[in-house]
This record gives C-alpha cells, structure tokens and sequence, in this order.
DNA sequence: GCCTAATCATATGTCAGACGTTTAATTGTC
DNA sequence: GACAATTAAACGTCTGACATATGATTAGGC
C-alpha cells in the first residue's frame, strides 16, 4: 500500500485513498484489521494524528469501523445496504437543496423510478408488503394527521412499494430518490381534498399490485404522477401571486 | 450548535452530526465559512485534534472544503452532481462485491433504471448524445477491442443514453448502477458473436431513440436485459461444468 | 501619489509526547 | 477448576509546538 507522492494533497487524503483502493480492490478482505494506528504511522511515516484524520475519513464512508481494547483496531467493515441508505439519502437531499433541481425534476425522476420496480412489484410482492401498504393507506386517512405525519406514511407507503419488488439494488438506489424528495413533498401543504384524491390512488395501486396487475400499477402510478406534478404546480402559482401582490 | 450528550459516540462523530445537521437544515448556507479550528474547539469544549477529525469526517462526505492561508478555514461545498458521482460508484461497487449480489439481481435493477430512462431520453434526445451513441456503437465494431474496453465503451453508450433524458437526478442515480456493475460485466468474457448481437442491440436501441420511438426503445431495451441475463448464465453454468469436471 | 516588495497575521497541516479508557488475555488465588 | 486481580494493547483525547500557505498590511522606491 503506497501513497501517491505526485499530487499535492493532504496526507491524510492520500492515506485514506491509499487505504481505500485497497479494500476496493479487494487487498483487504472484509472484517480484515488494519495494523494498528501506531503501524500505520510508522509504515506511511506520519505522525499518529494524520493516521487517525484519514481513518476517520474512512469511518466517515463506513468503509472501516473501529474498536477499542486489547484486541481492537480498524476493521474492513461490510457495507451493507441498510448503512448505505443513510448516505444515499443524506446525499440526495443535499444535492437538490443545492442545485435548486425543481420540483419537477426531482418528481420526474422518482416516479420514472418507481415504476420501473412496479411490474417487479406486482411479480413478486408477499403478504407482508400488502399489509405495509393497507396499513399506511389507513394512517394516510386518519383526521388530525400532521402535514409531516402525512408525508412520512406516504415515503412509507412508496418505500414498501419499491421493497416488495424484491431486489436489494434497487430499494437502496430507490431510497435516495423517495426519500429525498420528504423535504420538498412538504412544501406542498395538503388539503383535505387532495388527500383524499391521493389515498385513493393509492388505493388503486395496492390494488392493482395485490392482483398482481403490473398495467394497472403502472397507470395509476403515472396518475399519481401527474397529480402530484399539478399539486405542485398550483402551490407555486398561487405563491407567486402572492408575491405579485405584495 | 450543540452535541448530543445522551450518546456516547465519538466526540469527533458527535461534532460532525451536530455541523451535518446544521448544514442539511440550512442553518449553514453553501459557502458560508465555518468558524476556525481553534474556535470550534473552544465551542465545542475539545480539543484542536478532535475538532480535526471531525472536519475531515465531513470532507470526506464533500460537505465542506478547507483552504489554508489567512482568509482560509472550512467552507460548506455545494455538493454538486458530478461531486457525488464517485462516491456514488464506490458506494455501489462496494455493496455489489461485497453482499453477494448475484449477477441476475444487480443486471436487473440496472435495466430497470434504464427503462425508466427510455422514453424520456426518446422525447428530450439532441444530436450530442445521438453522436456519442453512435460513436460508441461505432468503436464497439472495431477488431482487436480488449474486453475492457469494449464494456467501457458500452458503459459510455449507456450513460448517454441516461443522459440523454436531461434529467440530473435520474443520471446520479443511474451513474452508481450502470458504473458499479461493468466489474460484474467484465466478467462475461464476450465471444465474437456475442459482441455482434449486442452491437445488433445497441444499433436498435440507437435508432429507437433516434427516432423518439419510446415503445420500440423499450423493446430493444428488454431484449439487451434478456441477452446480458443470458449470457452471463451460460458462463456461469460452463464454470460449474469445469469446476466439477476437476 | 502609485506601484512593488517585504513583513505580518491568521489559519490550516503536521508532529511529538503524554495520559485516560476500554477490552481481552493472562495470571494468581481459593 | 472457577473466579478475581493484574496486565498489556489499542483507541480516544489533550497539550503544545512548529511548518506552511495566503491574504492583508506596511515600507520603500520611483
């Protein structure tokens, strides 16, 4: 493992790429311990504190987890899906807060998504899926909800959808893109009419995937699509005529 | 600003979540400059080193950028699509090599994506990307090709395919899954005739797209999936031949 | 008075050494 | 042989210092 002496980078950044390539391309085997930090210092010939800050970069990526003790250290951690969820959404989020990506943009792209899984969906969903979509479906429902309580049941709502499809790839890249999206779904203040047309379609689509039916799925999907598009679409109307106003 | 005291993680990891936070909420802008090292420290009760790692924890995260010099310290980036394409591809990679994801599962969500893709790339499709389409196309034909290269090139006609949708966030998220499996792709050593047929495919795909023909898009798409699913069937049901002919 | 060059101040990057804390293995005792 | 005390290894944190980069300031020359 050597560092790359022709950039210019901080060491700790040419440390951890160091480390990092390694457990890419697969020199170090998962659950493998990395030599201590002491070692290491000694093998890169930096001080402890370099080691610790590339290490931490790591940690930072879960690339590594480390343990305390006698026998503890850095370990090649296992990336699993559910740690990667965290960070696709975290990412997610800061990117369409950052970018000013529209509404649109960022509702095109999820629904274009979800219904690639939809007829995987249909194929493949179990008795547990099912019972996840009634039940948000109910919540979704119930009066008095939180505009925020609402959209946490419909994130739920979708993300079930997206996991009876069965296929780990894509419930994690599907995370980021529904998750994501809570933050502006919020912005859209729900009245108890477009709810109920929301439901409804939900409705529908638990339907249609409880009869295995991927057409239908998939055509009620789009309507929420559009539905939703126009919600937004209103929101953003009606608050630049407010702005007009004033 | 204040750490959670309740748990009892890391001081750098708890001084890393509490300066995330504020960056996801929006309390600290994009560019706006962090306080000093030695002024987080003093904030935060630790000490210089602590506060270091957990600046490089977040870096690591491209959620700040640090400048030395006088007018220097810690900035929040503006996490930008391109930025997050290549922790994108790690992450990915790293959950496919390392969570025995089976060809079949990672090949199906990539062609689920793409789908998605299709007939949005159909409709928003200009000359740019039909060149760099045929430009691919046109390389894959040429003898002597390593195998590398060739799946790099098919890489590329995929990509702009996905981009050709002019959606950002669908090409993010399309760029960890069509990117993360060419060493899965690599694999499947192509046989001369198999190149053909996907080069067949690729032409199909081309023209479809060329001509804003969604459905036909679509179809050619499925027929690429069922092949690729194909093909790499066959090699791994020779590699058990061999292996119990051993 | 203006431009250039030296100086300075500030902040990050790195180092050395030390101490505290956690944890498992070892040792010693009953 | 089982349990308790000791020990050693490793991470977590702190202090203090020096090196280095870089913008701002100041001094000097024209």
């Amino acid at each position: 493992m050597k560092i790359d002496t022709t950039t210019s980078a901080d060491l700790s950044q040419q440390i951890a790429k160091a480390i990092r390539d390694a457990i890419i391309s697969g020199a170090l085997p998962v659950d493998e311990r990395l030599p201590s930090e002491a070692e290491l210092a000694d093998q890169f010939s930096v001080s402890r504190p370099t080691v610790r800050e590339a290490l931490k970069r790591l940690a930072a990526q879960s690339l590594i987890r480390t343990q305390r003790g006698a026998t503890g250290g850095a370990f090649v951690n296992r990336l699993r899906f559910e740690d990667a969820y965290g960070q696709q959404i975290t990412t997610s989020t800061l990117l369409l807060s950052m970018n000013d990506v529209s509404f649109a943009t960022a509702c095109e792209a999820r629904y274009a998504l979800e219904r690639a899984c939809a007829p995987l969906s249909a194929a493949r969903r179990n008795a547990d899926h099912l019972a996840t979509m009634r039940a948000e479906i109910h919540r979704q429902g119930q009066p008095g909800l939180t505009d925020e309580a609402f959209c946490a049941s419909d994130v739920a709502f979708h993300r079930a959808l997206v996991d009876a499809a069965g296929n780990p790839v894509l419930s994690y890249q599907l995370a980021g893109a529904v998750e994501a999206m809570q933050p502006l779904m919020n912005m859209i203040t729900f009245t108890a009419r477009s709810r109920e047309m929301i439901i409804g379609l939900h409705g529908d689509i638990a339907d249609a995937i409880t009869e295995r039916d991927a057409a239908n799925a998939d055509k009620h999907l789009a309507a929420l699509a559009n539905y939703t598009q126009d919600l937004a679409q209103n929101v953003i109307a009606q608050r630049n005529m407010r702005e007009r106003a004033e």
